[in-house]
DNA sequence: CCTACCGATCGGTAGG
DNA sequence: CCTACCGATCGGTAGG
């Protein structure tokens, strides 16, 4: 009989990926090399091969769990909260306070998805796909009319623009809080969402190029 | 006497800058190599050198260059109108226009701030502080109030925000082009700075921390 | 302006 | 046989 895990296995696996956050999100996943990690964790480099598989693990495991408990997060308020205007602002509360929870989780998110890979990329981009379809979603009850005009999607970008921004100036040190910066999201977006009159698609259809135009 | 420089000089160099702003911009600068650069320009590696210093020189140059037009840009949009509005607005439309004309040089600038060191990351930092500044003056014009709140930074990085991120969702070759987000943001951030009501700073005046709280 | 190299360090794995 | 863990070193490749 295998003796399994033992019982630290997953509180030290879960240390190694935190500490691992931490440096990518300081210099980048590239820069920072495992025997980096290893140290910082306070680990061999071969007993932390024992906790991740490689490198590519690492990041995989890094950005599927903050990824996930983001799933998590708005499939709660969705069940909790069916009015769109305060469903719309529990979730970005709960946002800005997920990020703040997981700085370097998420900005290991935000800043080195472009070098996950195969199965890994596919399910973290699958993942961030739902959580930005429940915003839309939401975003597209409180304003019917920006659906036809094709604008719901890119008012969700340009709200996880000013949020997922935030992380690259706010310094968590610095006076100005995460806590007190989510009201202002929050109201620059509600009270700018029914200024927006620009259809931003000219056209519904999309006529078929001809060979000139393609060649031109 | 030196031979002085090739009339193509200049015009070669443009064109390494502009080969390898495209590869860091799409993988980033520590995963692209000098080989990769020289054979995406067409040149040997060591005539690369010719061209640059090293691996660094070629970030600052791209950074720089970028940078530097943007500071052009805020300081003619200062000098030609007065008129906060007005002004702000066509801040707006020109960066956007100045991004995506320069959208591989803006990407970089962007995530591998993180790579410069020394002098040519101090002079990047200027730059980039002097364009902030300029848009937080005209926001504080169009909210005086703002100001006593500690509220117009942190409204300039809101914007800057939903612009820059624009940058990882929309893709030049989609049917949502930068020129129609354009209204859209500038609608969005002026519909909403007039909403927003929170204070972020709770006191105007910090405390010293006791040795008592600095310990806890 | 090229081929040919360097000191160093990378991610990952061997034996025990 | 398993796990947990070490010192040492592998084949390749980076910037220069």
């Amino acid at each position: 009989m295998p003796r399994g895990r033992a019982p630290t296995y997953d509180a030290q696996r879960e240390a190694i990926l935190a500490g691992a956050a931490k440096l990518f999100a300081e210099r980048g996943y590239s820069d920072v090399s495992m025997i980096e990690v290893a140290r910082a964790c306070g680990v061999s480099k071969p007993l932390l091969y024992h906790y991740v598989r490689d490198k590519d693990d690492l990041l995989v495991l890094i950005c599927e769990g903050h990824v996930s408990r983001l799933v998590e997060l708005v499939r709660e308020t969705i069940a909790e909260e069916s009015e769109p205007q305060a469903r719309l602002k529990l979730m970005i509360r709960r946002f800005v306070e997920a990020y703040a929870e997981a700085r370097h989780e998420h900005r290991v998110l935000t800043q080195d998805v472009k070098f996950l890979t195969g199965a890994g990329k596919a399910r973290v981009l699958a993942h961030e796909r739902e959580v930005v379809a429940a915003f839309a979603d939401t975003i597209a009850l409180l304003r019917p009319e920006a659906g036809a005009e094709g604008l719901h999607k890119p008012l969700t970008m340009l709200l996880f623009g000013m949020i997922n921004w935030m992380f690259t100036w706010l310094k968590p040190e610095g006076e100005l809080t995460y806590e007190a910066m989510a009201p202002v999201v929050t109201e620059l977006f509600f009270g700018g969402i029914g200024a927006v009159r620009s259809p931003v698609t000219a056209k519904k259809t999309r006529r078929k190029p001809t060979p000139k135009e393609t060649l031109a």
